[in-house]
RNA sequence: GCCCCGGUAGUGUAGCGGCCUAUCAUGAAGCCCUGUCGAGGCUUCGACUUGGGUUCAAAUCCCAGCCGGGGCGCCA
């Protein structure tokens, strides 16, 4: 049996030329001039060329020209060089098969001249992921989570995986998903927090998870899922939440760096991305606010900032230069109760915000066990539903920290995507189940 | 959770009480064409979200359902 595939479509060069070679993929298009025709077929790389002849065989011919937009093919032909074609070569076909004859017509047209509904880009989405553009996203994304690796790896972290299928609901604040466990009640859990800070009392003092995140809130917004994913770190031994912050930066850099390197996939996508500066401009949450009120933006002092003031601040901070900035010392309401208070009124926290738009947002949290229950019941929650984590605070637990960092958030800024949906193969949002 | 908005051929749209036997593009099917690359020319096919109501007359107005989009809150 003979190779379906000897060559991508872009592998072709001129050594190939006048001999046999084997090519495959999906009949993007077929231009039937009458005694010519032909046939532009897709692959991983791009697309070439398959001339077909009436005349050298009309058999082979009708056969080729009538094969179905989007099938899939394997043609083995001379490698022509050819000024004509687009790759400066085609393929004179000697045979052919088609391994998988498309159904007609299209749900989504892969080269249509119309533009298609998100909604229907989505419930076709291995049709949309046929196109280069979409593909880029997806390329992309997969080199910024390998910088990730690489990144973190070289900072002394470790890969770690913690149950997605959790007992009591992790933090309070956001809905979670419950399931069914057997005889119990379980959930899904809406982030690793709980199980990276146990984590902490194990000694191996720094650890990440490219993690999923399952929130069951009940929005309809560009830029929520109800399941998406995350880098999140915990890191011990720390002296404050700088230490975390110069890991999160550094990591923003190289994953905005490696991102800049994809020439051939953001030049599908007509993006330059400029490599932003380190470090990242620290602004206190005091001060955001004093930038806010003196911009005619009036804020209480305590209140979390909302899009519009974040938006607002956003606009501020690129007028100063600062496209990337840290916001520090939140209120202490503001933050979930595992976060290190400063004083009374404040907490050891930050988040990272990139052109008005929250990327990530960490803090140093609480070690003492006794101030984390106590943090706990200010907050409304009972230690009592929390006894397995807070065990791990009672036999040794170090100083530490942490972020989470989504990054179908982060994907949507890198590359401007208007919506959050774009940024994940299948998504799952308020209505979207399948595919 | 609160508040807006929308559903017309496979896809994307026009129409917003009678001119609708519903526009245009794209697509599909077929015919002509030996250098296409957004090929071209000709022919054909294909749709008003569902159920009630108003009216002489409903794609168009009203109500309800179903499906979808978006904003805010909250968050990543």
């Amino acid at each position: 049996m003979k190779d379906l595939r000897t060559h991508y479509s872009l592998d072709v060069s001129e050594k190939d030329f006048g001999k046999k070679i084997v090519v495959a993929g999906w009949v993007e298009d077929i231009r039937n001039i009458g005694g010519i025709a032909f046939i532009i077929l897709r692959d991983r790389k791009g697309t070439l060329q398959v001339t077909g002849l009436k005349k050298k065989d009309p058999k082979l011919f009708e056969k080729l020209v009538g094969v179905s937009r989007e099938s899939v093919i394997s043609v083995i032909g001379e490698c022509k060089k050819s000024d004509k074609a687009r790759n400066g070569y085609e393929v004179i076909p000697d045979e052919f098969n088609v391994l998988s004859e498309a159904e007609t017509p299209l749900p989504l047209g892969v080269v249509d001249k119309v533009e298609s509904e998100l909604d229907t880009r989505l419930d076709n989405r291995f049709i949309d992921l046929r196109k280069p553009d979409v593909q880029a996203i997806f390329k992309i994304r997969n080199e910024v989570i390998s910088a990730v690796h690489t990144f973190l790896i070289n900072k002394n972290f470790i890969e770690v995986h913690t149950p997605k299928i959790i007992a009591s609901s992790s933090e309070g604040g956001t809905d979670v998903f419950k399931i069914k466990y057997f005889e119990k009640e379980a959930f899904l859990a809406q982030s690793p927090q709980l199980y990276k800070q146990i984590l902490m009392a194990t000694g191996l003092d720094r650890v990440y998870e490219i993690a999923w995140y399952f929130r069951a809130e009940e929005h309809n917004t560009r830029r929520h899922l109800n399941e998406s994913t995350a880098v999140d770190i915990e890191m011990a031994f720390i002296k404050s939440e700088e230490d975390i912050m110069k890991i999160l930066e550094g990591l923003v850099y190289t994953m905005w760096k490696k991102a800049s390197e994809c020439v051939d996939e953001l030049n599908i996508l007509n993006k330059k991305l400029t490599i932003p500066k380190l470090p990242f401009k620290r602004i206190s949450y005091d001060d955001a606010v004093k930038k806010l009120n003196a911009n005619d933006c009036k804020i209480e002092w305590g209140a979390d900032l909302g899009t519009e003031e974040e938006k607002i601040l956003g606009d501020i901070m690129k007028k100063e230069g600062d496209e990337f900035y840290f916001i520090t010392n939140y209120p202490l309401i503001a933050k979930p109760f595992y976060t290190m208070p400063e004083g009374d009124k404040l907490s050891r926290s930050f988040d990272l915000e990139c052109k008005g738009v929250e990327l990530a947002s960490g803090s140093q949290r609480i070690h003492n066990v006794n101030l984390l229950k106590k943090r706990m019941e200010e907050c409304g929650l009972n230690p009592k539903d929390f006894d397995a984590y807070l065990k791990a605070f009672r036999y040794g637990m170090p100083p530490h920290g942490g972020f989470g960092f989504g990054i179908e958030r982060f994907v949507m800024e890198l590359l401007d995507i208007y919506n959050i949906r774009e940024c994940i193969l299948f998504p799952r949002d308020r209505t979207r189940l399948t595919p």
